[in-house]
DNA sequence: GCCGTTTTCGGCCCGACTGTTTTCAGTCG
């Protein structure tokens, strides 16, 4: 490498960095298990295939990283001769024999029209083979034309509900989630870097960094030095491993999309001027004319380019985004609220410091492990928390309806108690015993009042019967509510994000249910649920509701995703004190210690 | 296709729900 912030034109061409990460090579194993059923191969076939990609999903080290060591392949589980030849073949290769097999011989449209619930692969291939339907437009038409429902199996009932999703998924258009966003954008600013060792300043902004939920495009910032550095720079951009088509490239700016269509852009702007400009790129378009407004007022001018003296057309020193507010006359304002909804008047008095941050947090209370469907022991999980520094964990597996979950039946469930109990001891994290309890169809409840009573904690959520009206679904979530022994709604609208629609629920209701029965509401902190949204946390906030901020974790390193439930938090307004896994252990446990009426108002009036 | 093993092939997680349902296939979680 070339001293000076230079690195070499076209040095590593993208060939040699064509490297998969896990969740696409798990992705095409998923596809492989669908177009196997939907041709009605063996099911234990098709079983070995998922199996495989759910394998490679919960590795926590990257398997292209292992692809010559067959060896270490076939340790992993599930993996025998011919899966590991196929990850090979994948990995090296970048494309798949079989697969491409499948898509030639299945009609075009069967991977997409699975994604919708109701749809398996067999009505997804009649659908595609008998009624032409490959995109979820056509999906939606056929349903609404009436056409659809001359498949076999398909009631009007059911048509109504794959209707609700697919139109869900024709209004999401081209956005994927905040989860797959914020993994794209890692990728590529890993693969600069390494192209490019000297970038020095380098982030993620626009709907990214504001972590919405559904993001169109990835907007990246880089500073460099001089003009030489900045071709070096664009060239290395433009030719990263996942570009497929460069829309447009110039000296300071460069688009391109990948091979889904996904949109990537980078802006470049001297080192000096990045942490305005940061300001600028990170904001919606109505939060940056505020702060255009805002400087005009003080003889100032914000821009793409950083903050200038209107006068002079000098550029002001900034050397940091608080500063920035700061010299218009505002508090520093986390990324994620810079929406234009209030957060500026707010800020002009306020320093926000009592908004929630990951800081806060002390612990979570919604963990999965191998006694149900986790994917790590007791002993692992708890390892990991350990290593995140939280203060206390509850091991929430699941109850007995959850079957395929491998619910604990109430035998288990008090082995379950002795086991978190003992390792409570040795932990070092203080641990609760606890269940994500089932709420059935009928609003009852999955175990029985004295199980519960003697559990620290017992979160509750809905698994089954989800296409049920709003009514019913309403009471039934309130009926669980009432229950002196349901501390957390977990998860509470079911949704899978930008997969699966919400179920029909009163959420204004259920609030107000929460705040008259003193139940905490969860705020799911999955990358793949983000399941309350931020307007509705936020409707929250303003009703009273307490919650909790916990990630669902099967794997240890999904605790990682604890700061996407924070940042839903942040853009819902959420304070601090609103949030119980902000509470020492002892306190904490002096919370669940208090019958559900008298609850929130000892979370009103406590320290920290 | 994987796994465990009485090492060469039989078993593999399953219960609930739904449908121009009638004895079962498809889907979900």
């Amino acid at each position: 490498m070339e001293i000076g912030g230079i690195c070499p034109l076209n040095s590593l061409r993208r060939d040699n960095l064509l490297s998969m990460d896990n969740s696409s090579i798990s992705k095409v194993f998923a596809d492989i298990a669908v177009l196997m059923q939907a041709k009605g191969e063996n099911v234990f076939k098709v079983r070995a295939h998922s199996n495989a990609s759910d394998a490679i999903k919960s590795l926590p080290f990257p398997i292209a990283g292992i692809v010559d060591d067959a060896t270490r392949l076939g340790e992993i589980p599930g993996f025998g001769e011919a899966i590991v030849e196929k990850t090979q073949e994948l990995v090296r290769t970048g494309r798949l024999g079989l697969l491409e097999r499948l898509l030639e011989e299945l009609p075009d449209g069967v991977l997409e029209l699975v994604q919708i619930p109701g749809i398996g692969p067999k009505t997804a291939v009649a659908a595609a083979t008998e009624l032409g339907i490959s995109t979820f437009e056509q999906l939606a038409a056929s349903i609404e034309s009436g056409e659809f429902q001359s498949l076999p199996r398909i009631s009007k009932k059911s048509a109504a509900q794959i209707l609700r999703h697919a139109k869900m998924r024709v209004d999401q258009g081209e956005r994927i989630g905040i989860g797959s966003a914020i993994e794209a954008a890692n990728n590529v600013i890993t693969e600069l870097k390494t192209r490019c060792p000297n970038i020095s300043q380098i982030e993620v902004a626009g709907s990214v960094r504001r972590m919405s939920e559904l993001v169109g495009n990835i907007d990246i910032l880089c500073s460099v030095p001089d003009n030489e550095s900045a071709i070096t720079i664009i060239d290395a951009f433009t030719t990263l491993s996942n570009v497929y088509d460069v829309l447009s490239h110039d000296d300071k700016h460069a688009v391109f999309t990948d091979r889904a269509g996904f949109k990537f852009s980078m802006y470049l702007v001297r080192p000096e001027a990045f942490a305005g400009a940061l300001v600028y790129a990170t904001g919606s378009i109505s939060h940056g004319i505020r702060l255009e407004e805002l400087a005009a007022g003080k003889q100032l001018k914000f821009t793409s380019d950083g903050l200038f003296d209107s006068a002079s057309e000098t550029l002001e020193p900034l050397d940091s985004e608080k500063n920035a507010y700061g010299r218009l006359g505002l508090s520093f304002i986390p990324p994620e609220m810079r929406e234009d909804a209030g957060e500026i008047e707010r800020a002009v008095d306020d320093d926000l410091s009592s908004i929630v941050t990951s800081d806060d947090i002390r612990g979570d209370l919604h963990s999965h492990t191998n006694w149900s469907d986790g994917r790590y022991s007791m002993e692992d999980m708890v390892a990991a928390a350990l290593e995140r520094g939280l203060e206390y964990l509850a091991i929430t597996d699941h109850s007995p309806s959850a079957t395929v979950a491998n619910g604990l039946k109430p035998d288990m469930l008090l082995a379950h108690n002795a086991a978190v109990r003992e390792l409570d001891q040795t932990a070092g994290v203080r641990l609760l015993t606890g269940t994500e309890m089932d709420i059935k169809p009928d609003g009852s409840l999955d175990y029985s009042d004295e199980l519960l009573a003697d559990l620290d904690l017992v979160i509750a959520s809905i698994h089954s019967g989800m296409d049920q009206d709003e009514d019913t679904m309403t009471h039934r979530v309130i009926a669980a509510m009432e229950s002196p022994h349901v501390d957390v709604i977990c998860h509470l609208t079911a949704r899978l994000l930008g997969k699966r629609s919400p179920v029909l629920i009163d959420i204004d209701a259920i609030f107000a249910a929460a705040v008259r029965t003193g139940t905490v509401m969860e705020i799911n902190a999955s990358p793949d649920r983000l399941d309350l949204s931020a307007e509705h946390v936020r409707r929250g906030m303003d009703m009273g509701v307490i919650f909790a901020i916990s990630t669902d974790s099967h794997h240890t390193w999904q605790f990682d995703n604890m700061r996407f439930g924070v940042s839903t938090a942040i853009r819902g307004w959420v304070e601090s004190n609103r949030v119980i896994n902000t509470l020492s252990y002892s306190n904490l446990m002096a919370f669940l210690a208090l019958p559900k009426s008298e609850r929130y108002a000892f979370n009103k009036s406590r320290g920290q």
